[in-house]
DNA sequence: GCGACAG
DNA sequence: ATCTTGTCGC
């Protein structure tokens, strides 16, 4: 298999790349804030890329630009990056306000080889980042928070956190330039529901985009 | 060897 | 991630 072959690569590229991570505090309050993420889109083999950004502390969105693509690799879990990051590099580039802040779904340094997508994302866009999953990549070595909004627990590469009393946690890394603590500060004080804000509204913007775009219900000129 | 495994 | 309605509970 080809694909066999790309995955030794793109390890050796994930390791490599994971070097230039950096652990430090934030340089500046958030003034904006970037939610990023992507769909596939049934049948058609692409997948859409949304990176919305909101105004702090109003939480209001002030921008949502995306973009679409072919799908340019399966889904292998630790190797996401390479599914998702070109069109999120696409939409990346159509992003016309400066944004302070990026909140990733999935994985930041919290990954095998320490680059989840929400880490390789930071690398491309030299700003703070942080990586908001719903589930773990790797088995987290502490226990589960306590049930009340607020609780968290630390692990060695990232932290589970409980932004909702009651409901499943979240499992919250660095992606780069942001220290672990931080980012847990920022992902409690974006959430009103379970998911951030950031990553919440890019995630509605996605499911809506993508069913347009299934079917047909978008102008053609926008793709 | 077997199962688990971000989205 | 996606296919899918209602339903139970905070």
């Amino acid at each position: 298999m080809r694909i066999v072959k790309d995955l030794e690569r793109y390890s050796r590229l994930q390791k490599r790349l994971s070097q230039r991570i950096t652990i430090q505090p934030l340089k500046e309050a958030p003034q904006r804030i970037g939610g990023v993420d992507a769909a596939y889109i049934p049948d058609q083999e692409r997948m859409v890329g949304v990176i919305v950004v909101l105004d702090y502390p109003s939480l209001r969105c002030v921008e949502c630009c995306w973009a679409v693509e072919k799908v340019p690799f399966p889904y292998v879990p630790g190797f996401l990056s390479f599914r998702e990051l070109p069109v999120l590099q696409k939409a990346l580039q159509r992003l016309k306000h400066e944004v302070s802040l990026f909140m990733v779904d999935g994985q930041g340094i919290w990954h095998p080889r320490r680059l989840g997508i929400a880490a390789h994302f930071g690398l491309l866009v030299k700003k703070p980042t942080i990586g908001v999953a719903k589930s773990p990549l790797v088995p987290p070595q502490c226990s589960l928070p306590d049930k009340n909004r607020g609780s968290v627990t630390y692990d060695t590469l990232g932290a589970i956190v409980r932004t909702r009393t009651n409901v499943k946690p979240v499992y919250v890394s660095v992606g780069n330039l942001i220290t672990l603590q931080e980012a847990v500060f920022w992902t409690l004080q974006l959430s009103r529901y379970r998911l951030p804000e950031p990553t919440r509204q890019a995630d509605k913007q996605t499911k809506v985009l993508a069913k347009q775009i299934r079917y047909g219900t978008l102008s053609p000129s926008l793709l």
